[in-house]
DNA sequence: TCTTAGGGTTCG
């Protein structure tokens, strides 16, 4: 189609422009040149035109329209300075004659007027992409498109033009130089109006706090409607109502107390109070009001201008919602609901089911236990949509939801596990009638919760998004009320159901299997939460630190390589972590102490007996006639044999250490250079137990001269931690310390695996040091996990827990990952 | 320019 009409007229394709802001900072301009080809070619990848006649309210971002301009009016000015025009296109058709083209009426919005106002003209084709669509209020009386078109900043809209030939455009005054050079990027002056200084009949930008909302429901017209009542410092208020076809660009609002930003809604009077409705290239951001959460909007627009004041904005009618007592309603709990009460339910959707045509049931809970008889709404377990096993372990802490007429078609588009808001839900004490009379006078009544049908004080249900501090306080609740639940009744409930002679349903079969296959084709398994539902790495990476996980991934990589490295040592006191000193560092160190030594302890160095030792001095077969001596400490005649001796020794070399340490249980290196005993400096091992070098913190360790164990000498065997402890020595750990590069397709992230990493590979960290087996173990398994030279397919996936913290590098925070509660599947078979 | 709704408790 193109290109014949490109072959006919001889246009070429200049580009036009894109203007996009996001987060205040001007993304680049998207450069086209002349086409020689298809328009697709010309466009963002996979752009498809959709003609006038199939456009619908919610368009997908890959569709562009093209017209030419059939008339263009005159730029009008809102009061907030911002601009606008409009334009009617007429479609752009190949056919020869068309009887009745479409038209349709086209605004743009903002700062794209300046861009573009003087460079289209009647006549003009133009390509457009990214807009909004709408339902036009004039259709019935210009008989034009009964939708129109709205394109500016939020849209992320990009128009481009057909210019004519370069011979055609040298001759024409309005495209005699190229239009992308002519382009100046300002950003708009967006203004917003106080609340208390709105007038009537004006089109204006605000920022309020919500104080009272409808969520989006469908009226008896064409459109979705939401009610927003916005409160500000002024102590303005206005009542907003918004139209539009698609629910998804009215405001994005959970709860009472929400910071909105509305451009472009305009004033009217209503029952002698103004009121707002959305004007055309209506656009909305919502912000959490909770004072310091992350100042993301919610929010449709693909591009919004979002400067430095609308942070302050923003954080000045956080304060002063928060400092406003009257704005908020209180949160009620499952625990705390009265009865009679109306009030709004934060929870989790564990299972629904269709009632009938003007019912839908909502399994759902908080993670608080609802202190009253509760009415069970009796449903077929086959309709019943949601996993049995969370079904029956939760089954004490849910409540049954009734949710009626216009409130259905919401409910049934749910899905099992969304955190949602039930506003206005009525906690109701069954009426006791004549056909179902109560059996005794000490008949508790029971509680029903309900959604009413209609939208008054709001009611109606809205999903929240997974990163809002409600739901974030919500999985605070819900995830140690499972952890107390599966000590009780709840387990049992499930394998008796699992166990019983009817055969399974189809879900129940599915989860059964499904805890199966986990241990199957994971390489790594949980030890808990494993009724947490598994969270894509993508989603992990959106949100903001502190929060647990579980989540199935790759290991696409990990570190340190050299599997020894991955050994550290840790001082349980001062959380410090340090490498192991290595066998290079410590053969240095010991030549130094007995060469420094001999020269200083002069000719009388201590190498006599004393009550709890019996010396020995002999010289080294080296060169340097270096004196090695050996304190025996006595005991029992019993545990004499040198397999069950300690020794203090002097002036070894790292070889001589190894060959002692290999035929006495307890070996102490020590130095006589003060004429007394001592311990050497704590950078070599201070104690060898059993092949185990066992070191002290530097920081946290105040050495004792060696002549402190002499009280130790009569009591027997040696421990390890009483020694350390006589010695004044504070211990340190062999821990595993090893990032992995986690990767599951939708994202990537580093985790850390340094807690409890012993049982995560089922070897010590101590004992891998001198085992090689052990060592060969280690190996085998991490290449189980990440195996080395093959593709992805064939790398298993790892099911993990983790969790996300911050850790401050003084000047910023950083987001950190650990793995914990999981460990290696089968990892004794390795 | 304008249908919807224009906050204010229910059939269950």
């Amino acid at each position: 189609v193109i290109a014949k009409f490109v072959g006919t007229l001889a246009w070429w394709f200049i580009l036009l422009f894109k203007v996009a802001e996001v987060g205040g900072s001007v993304m680049p301009f998207q450069q086209l040149q002349e086409a020689d080809g298809s328009i697709e070619a010309q466009l963002p990848s996979h752009m498809q035109r959709i003609e006038f006649e199939k456009l619908q309210l919610s368009p997908s971002s890959n569709q562009y329209v093209e017209g030419t301009i059939l008339a263009k009016y005159p730029t009008h000015e809102f009061g907030t300075g911002e601009k606008v025009f409009k334009m009617v296109l007429e479609e752009s058709t190949t056919q020869q004659s068309v009887s009745n083209p479409e038209t349709i009426n086209t605004f743009i919005f903002g700062k794209l007027v300046n861009d573009c106002e003087h460079a289209l003209k009647q006549g003009d084709r133009v390509v457009l992409t990214k807009f909004q669509v709408s339902t036009s209020p004039s259709a019935r009386k210009d008989g034009r498109h009964v939708l129109q078109l709205e394109l500016s900043e939020e849209t992320g809209a990009t128009v481009f033009v057909y210019a004519k030939s370069v011979k055609e455009s040298a001759a024409s005054s309005n495209v005699n130089s190229p239009i992308n050079q002519r382009l100046k990027i300002g950003t708009q002056d967006y203004t917003y109006v106080p609340l208390n200084q709105i007038k009537d009949g004006v089109t204006v930008n605000v920022y309020g706090v919500v104080k009272f909302f409808k969520p989006p429901y469908r009226s008896k017209g064409t459109d979705f409607s939401s009610t927003v009542t916005i409160v500000d410092a002024s102590n303005g208020r206005l009542n907003c109502v918004l139209f539009n076809g698609n629910a998804d660009l009215l405001p994005k609002i959970c709860k009472v107390g929400d910071v909105v930003r509305f451009h472009r809604i305009k004033i009217q009077e209503f029952n002698n109070e103004l009121q707002a409705i959305n004007a055309a290239g209506f656009s909305a951001l919502t912000f959490d009001g909770t004072l310091g959460a992350p100042m993301k909007p919610r929010t449709n627009s693909k591009s919004y201008q979002f400067t430095a004041n609308d942070q302050r904005t923003v954080e000045e009618l956080r304060r002063w919602a928060n400092a406003t007592i009257s704005i908020h309603k209180p949160t009620v709990k499952l625990s705390e609901v009265k009865p009679a009460e109306y009030f709004d339910l934060t929870c989790q959707l564990i299972a629904k089911a269709v009632v009938d045509r003007s019912a839908v049931l909502l399994k759902v809970w908080d993670g608080t236990k609802c202190p009253h008889t509760l009415r069970q709404v009796p449903v077929d377990m086959n309709t019943l949509e949601g996993d049995p096993a969370d079904i029956h372990r939760l089954c004490k802490l849910t409540v049954d939801v009734l949710i009626y007429d216009n409130h259905v078609g919401a409910a049934h588009s749910l899905k099992v596990g969304t955190y949602l808001t039930i506003h206005n839900i009525h906690a109701k004490l069954a009426t006791l009638n004549a056909e179902k009379p109560s059996t005794s006078l000490e008949t508790v009544p029971e509680m029903e919760f309900h959604l009413h049908g209609g939208t008054s004080y709001g009611r109606g249900i809205t999903v929240l998004p997974e990163e809002c501090s409600d739901v974030q306080q919500l999985k605070q609740t819900l995830e140690p009320a499972i952890s107390e639940d599966q000590d009780s009744l709840g387990d049992l409930t499930l394998l008796e159901t699992l166990n019983t002679s009817r055969r399974p349903s189809a879900p129940e079969r599915a989860t059964a299997t499904r805890v199966e296959r986990c241990h199957q084709e994971s390489a790594t398994v949980l030890t808990a939460h494993q009724h947490i539902r598994t969270t894509s790495l993508r989603d992990v990476l959106d949100q903001t630190p502190p929060q647990k996980y579980r989540i199935r991934a790759k290991l696409a990589n990990y570190e340190p390589k050299a599997l020894h490295e991955s050994v550290k040592l840790y001082c349980p006191k001062c959380h410090s972590l340090q490498e192991i000193p290595s066998d290079d560092h410590v053969d240095s160190f010991l030549q130094d102490a007995y060469t420094s030594g001999s020269a200083a302890a002069g000719p009388d160095p201590p190498t006599h007996d004393a009550p709890w030792y019996q010396t020995t001095t002999w010289e080294a077969e080296d060169q340097r006639r270096r004196q090695i001596t050996v304190h025996f400490v006595k005991s029992d005649e019993a545990q004499s044999t040198p397999e069950r001796s300690t020794i203090l020794v002097e002036g070894v070399s790292l070889n001589e250490l190894y060959r002692l340490s290999k035929r006495f249980a307890m070996l102490i290196p020590i130095t006589s250079r003060t004429k007394c005993l001592t311990l050497n400096d704590l950078s070599i091992p201070f104690l060898i137990q059993d092949r185990k070098w066992h070191y002290g913190c530097k920081h946290c360790s105040h050495p004792q001269p060696v002549n402190a164990l002499q009280p130790l000498s009569q009591t027997g065997p040696w421990d390890l931690s009483v020694i350390a402890k006589v010695l004044g020595v504070q211990l340190l750990r062999h821990v595993f310390v090893m990032r992995f590069t986690l990767d599951d397709g939708s994202g990537s992230l580093d985790a850390f695996l340094w807690d409890k990493v012993e049982q995560f590979f089922g070897i010590s960290a101590a004992d891998v040091v001198i085992d090689e087996a052990l060592q060969d173990k280690l190996t085998r398994i991490m290449d189980t996990l990440c195996p080395p030279r093959t593709s992805d397919d064939d790398c298993p996936w790892l099911e993990c827990c983790i969790k996300s913290y911050y850790v401050s590098d003084g000047s910023e925070q950083k987001t950190h990952y650990q793995i914990f509660d999981t460990v290696v599947a089968e990892a004794e078979d390795v």
